[in-house]
DNA sequence: TCTGGGGTCCTAGGACCC
DNA sequence: TCTGGGGTCCTAGGACCC
C-alpha cells in the first residue's frame, strides 16, 4: 500500500489522544477521574519528572517535565503514579484498530497520535460525521479522550488538532489558514522548537504569519533546508502522504538511564550496560529486527553527552554481540569522569524477513566476485606458473582490490 | 535537587573513489 | 603532475517531537 494521491484535495485527519497515559489510569480506575494526576518516574531516581498530567493537575499549573516536587508544591493534593507501558500500549493497540475500521491509509507516529487519510472513505459519512463517530466510539469503548484535526494535509491536520482539546475537532482548510494559523506566536508551530524560535525571533520572525510571508532568501540563509520547509508548511503546502507502512520502518532501537548517583564504580557500570544490551535485545526480538550498527552514549556529570558508535559487517540481535561491541566502544572512548547517564542504541535496523532478502543478494553478490577473482588468478598461474603469488603482490602494489572482501580474499589467498 | 527515555531527520567534515 | 569537481559512506553532534 503505497501513496494515495486524488486528482482533488485529499482529506486528512490527525488523531491526538488528551494526556494519554493519564487518561487511560483514569479509565482503569475511575474514581481517579476529576483529580489532578500526574504520571512520573521515580522521585528517589531523579528522574521525578512528569510525563503527563490530568486536566485538573494542568490547571494548577502542572507541566510535562516539570520535576516532581515543584509540581507538588504548585499541586500539594496530585495524585502521582508510575508509568503502565503495558497498559498504554494495549490501549493505543484497540485504538489503531478502530481507525483501521475506517481506512487502511492509517499512520500511527507515537502511541497516542496518527494520522488517517479518509479521502476514499465517503461510505463512512462526511469528515465531520467519521470524525464524530471515531471520537464518541473511542470515548464509549475505551472511556478516552481524543482530539481530531481535519484538514487537506499532515502538517494543517496536526496544527488543528491542537487548537481544541480536550474531546475537540478542528477543520482547518486552506481558506482558514489566515485567520486560525496565521495569528499564532511561531513556537507554537509544530516543527519549530526552542532553538529555531530565538533564531527566527532575532529576525522579528514573531507569528506564523511572518513566517509564511518572510524573505525565502533569508530563511533559507537562517535555516538552511529547514527554512524552506517551514515557509511552505506556514504557507499551509505539505505534500507528504499518509504512509501505512512506517511503522515497519524504524531505524534504531536503544536504551538508556540515567543513575541514581553519578558514578566512576567499574561493577556499576558493567552491570547497567548489561542491563540496557538486555533491554534492547527484548525489544528487537519483540520486533523481530537486527541491526547493523551499535552505539552508545555517555552523559556526564557536567551533562556533557557524547556518542561514539561503530558500523559492524554482519547484522547482530543477540545480547552478547550488543554488548560486546558496546564494551568495546565505552572503553575506548569513556573519559574516566563521573558518568550520570549510559544508553546502548543498535542502528541501521531492519525486520528480520527483510534481512533474509539483503543477505541472500549480499552472499550472491560475494559469489560472484569470488569467482572473478578465481577466473583472474586462473589466467594469471597459466601465464607466471608458480610465480602467480608474486605476480599479485606486484599487481597489489599499482593496484588495490576495490572492496574489503577482495582484500580479506587475497590475504587468504596468500597465506 | 536543576529534563527521562524513546525516537527521527539533518548537517558537516573526512576518507575514498571516479 | 598536482589539480578540480562530484558522489558515497562513516561518524558525531544537534534540533525536534512525544
Amino acid at each position: 500500500m503505497s501513496q494515495w494521491y486524488p486528482k482533488k484535495g485529499r482529506i486528512i485527519f490527525h488523531v491526538d489522544m488528551n494526556s494519554f497515559y493519564a487518561s487511560v489510569e483514569m479509565a482503569y480506575n475511575p474514581e481517579l477521574k476529576g483529580k489532578p494526576l500526574a504520571i512520573a518516574g521515580n522521585p528517589e531516581e531523579r528522574k521525578g519528572i512528569v510525563v503527563t498530567s490530568s486536566y485538573e493537575a494542568r490547571a494548577k499549573g502542572v507541566k510535562t517535565t516539570m520535576q516532581l516536587w515543584q509540581a507538588r508544591r504548585l499541586c500539594p493534593e496530585l495524585i502521582v503514579l508510575r508509568p503502565n507501558f503495558d497498559r498504554y500500549r494495549t490501549a493505543s493497540k484497540e485504538i489503531f484498530q478502530m481507525l483501521a475500521e475506517i481506512t487502511p491509509y492509517v499512520q500511527p507516529v507515537s502511541i497516542d497520535e496518527g494520522y488517517m487519510d479518509v479521502t476514499a472513505a465517503e461510505q463512512h459519512g462526511n469528515p465531520v460525521e467519521i470524525a464524530q463517530n471515531l471520537q464518541e466510539k473511542i470515548n464509549n469503548k475505551l472511556d478516552l479522550p481524543c482530539s481530531i484535526g481535519i484538514a487537506p494535509n499532515k502538517f494543517l491536520a496536526k496544527m488543528a488538532s491542537d487548537m481544541k482539546k480536550p474531546m475537540g475537532i478542528t477543520i482547518l482548510r486552506k481558506r482558514d489558514i489566515s485567520e486560525k494559523l496565521w495569528p499564532l506566536p511561531i513556537e507554537e508551530m509544530y516543527g519549530v522548537g526552542e532553538k529555531t524560535a530565538k533564531k527566527l525571533r532575532t529576525f522579528d520572525i514573531n507569528t506564523i504569519w511572518d513566517l509564511a510571508n518572510g524573505d525565502s532568501y533569508q530563511l533559507k540563509q537562517i535555516l538552511g533546508i529547514n527554512g524552506e520547509r517551514l515557509q511552505n508548511r506556514a504557507n499551509g503546502v505539505d505534500t507528504r502522504a499518509v504512509d501505512p507502512d512506517a511503522v515497519h520502518e524504524f531505524k534504531s532501537i536503544g536504551s538508556s538511564q540515567t543513575l541514581a548517583e553519578d558514578t566512576t564504580d567499574d561493577a556499576e557500570i558493567r552491570i547497567l550496560m548489561h542491563k540496557l544490551a538486555e533491554n534492547v535485545e527484548r525489544r528487537m526480538k519483540r520486533k523481530k529486527a537486527a541491526g547493523k550498527s551499535v552505539q552508545i552514549m555517555i552523559r556526564y556529570h557536567d551533562h556533557k553527552t557524547v556518542t561514539r558508535s561503530r558500523k559492524l559487517h554482519q547484522f547482530i540481535e543477540n545480547k552478547d554481540d550488543i554488548l560486546y561491541f558496546a564494551n568495546e566502544l565505552f572503553q575506548k572512548h569513556w573519559n574516566s569522569e563521573p558518568i550520570r547517564l549510559l544508553g546502548i542504541t543498535v542502528q541501521d535496523v531492519d525486520e528480520k524477513q527483510n534481512i533474509a532478502k539483503q543477505l541472500d543478494l549480499f552472499t550472491y553478490e560475494k559469489e560472484a566476485e569470488k569467482e572473478k577473482l578465481y577466473e583472474a588468478i586462473d589466467n594469471l598461474s597459466q601465464k607466471y606458473g608458480k610465480n602467480t603469488f608474486k605476480q599479485l603482490q606486484n599487481d597489489d602494489k599499482n593496484e588495490q582490490p576495490r572492496t574489503s572482501f577482495q582484500k580479506d580474499f587475497l590475504d587468504d589467498f596468500k597465506k
